[in-house]
DNA sequence: GAATGACGTTACCACTTGGTAACATCATTC
DNA sequence: GAATGATGTTACCAAGTGGTAACGTCATTC
């Protein structure tokens, strides 16, 4: 039998751009390729490269419409405080983190994303990617700046990567350490870490601030 | 001119093994296969066939020999006290992440490895190193346990994983935040965040056992 | 010195990949 | 209702992949 297709650009566009997130989420990034995003959209591969220009357009387009990170960060900075008092700080960036990971582990497809990035940071399109990142990154700590005596560029980046790594290592590997990252279990005791890191930090600032006061 | 080529199976052996560290160092998990290894090798790929049995059993031969985190931890445990006081225990803590950071770091075809494990992880093979290294890290953890009271398990899996995804990130992008990773000015202040985090941890598990003492 | 088996080579296979040209077909516009 | 351009299809290409059979060629052993 023979399916006749309806002639609509916006929509083969869509399940293109659809399929590209299965087919990431799915199989992975390796197995990810024009071929098999067409084979998975049912539609024919030169209309991707009619309508993307090839395998780099239709990433892009993909990332600009899925990525989820910069409206994230937007929508924390809408609910947070600009300048969080020494109390509501560490809370603050504790829940942050947390919720940075529990919505990152739903985007499966995010996550492939991610994984792609890692294993083609050469390309121009992964650079602008990871500067794009950066940016929303620096914007979100400089509005909510915490421990400002305590880099806190360096100190969230290691978190963050904390959290996205592990996140990317609970999809292969069932437990880490002897955490179930397949139980809610497991997770939770992962954010009472990040919440215990973030409160130590808090601590020891304001220890070293009294001693400086008491000291002059 | 045609060389003629010695028959050793021991020399060749190597010969493939060292080539398959080459390529994945250089050209990325990517472009690793059969036929790239035995190019590089300069040796027929069908003595890889032949030796290893193909791409899984190269694979796992070179892992074998090559994987850095067993001897690392290891050697770590050595030099280092099996119960470490309050004092030292941050310094220790401290102490073995920057140093499997640096370590991690020099050795870009572990790093390959890594990048090859996130994307292949439903392979048995692939699950074989991801138990190995734990067993490693309990021990590790078991012996000069940190913070036992902090589910040293947790805060363990999160730095590593933290410096693990940093140091992939730093081959890729020059940046991270607005830390230089192609720099060692940018590498001292990872490390100095991360002295912090254990002192500030350390500092509160204090406090919380003091509070504990004089409630009793 | 013939036989044997380990080592290395040649040549090929089927299959998948990214990519393109040429074609058919529909929908709009004038 | 003819022209035209956007849409979808067929068929092909070169290049690369993993994998194998069949063939040489050397070294040892008896």
């Amino acid at each position: 039998m023979k399916v006749v297709k309806r002639r609509n650009r916006q929509l083969t566009m869509e399940r293109i751009l659809r399929a590209m997130g299965e087919v990431m989420a799915e199989r992975g990034t390796e197995k990810a390729g024009i071929n098999a995003v067409a084979e998975r959209a049912d539609v024919n591969k030169v209309l991707i490269y009619r309508y993307f220009g090839g395998w780099n357009g239709l990433l892009e387009a993909y990332v600009q419409r899925g990525f989820f990170l910069s409206i994230f960060n937007e929508k924390f900075l809408e609910t947070a405080p600009e300048a969080p008092s020494s109390e509501t700080r560490s809370r603050l960036w504790s829940d942050y983190t947390i919720q940075f990971m529990q919505e990152f582990r739903t985007r499966k497809s995010s996550q492939e994303l991610i994984r792609w990035e890692m294993t083609h940071g050469e390309t121009e399109l992964a650079q602008r990617l990871a500067s794009f990142r950066n940016e929303s990154f620096k914007n979100l700590i400089n509005k909510i700046a915490p421990f400002s005596d305590y880099d806190p560029m360096a100190i969230t980046s290691l978190m963050v990567s904390a959290v996205t790594h592990m996140v990317l290592l609970s999809s292969q590997n069932e437990k880490i350490l002897d955490i179930d990252l397949h139980t809610d279990e497991g997770w939770v005791r992962l954010e009472t870490a990040i919440r215990r890191i973030y409160a130590g930090l808090n601590i020891a600032l304001e220890r070293e601030n009294n001693k400086k006061v008491s000291e002059a």
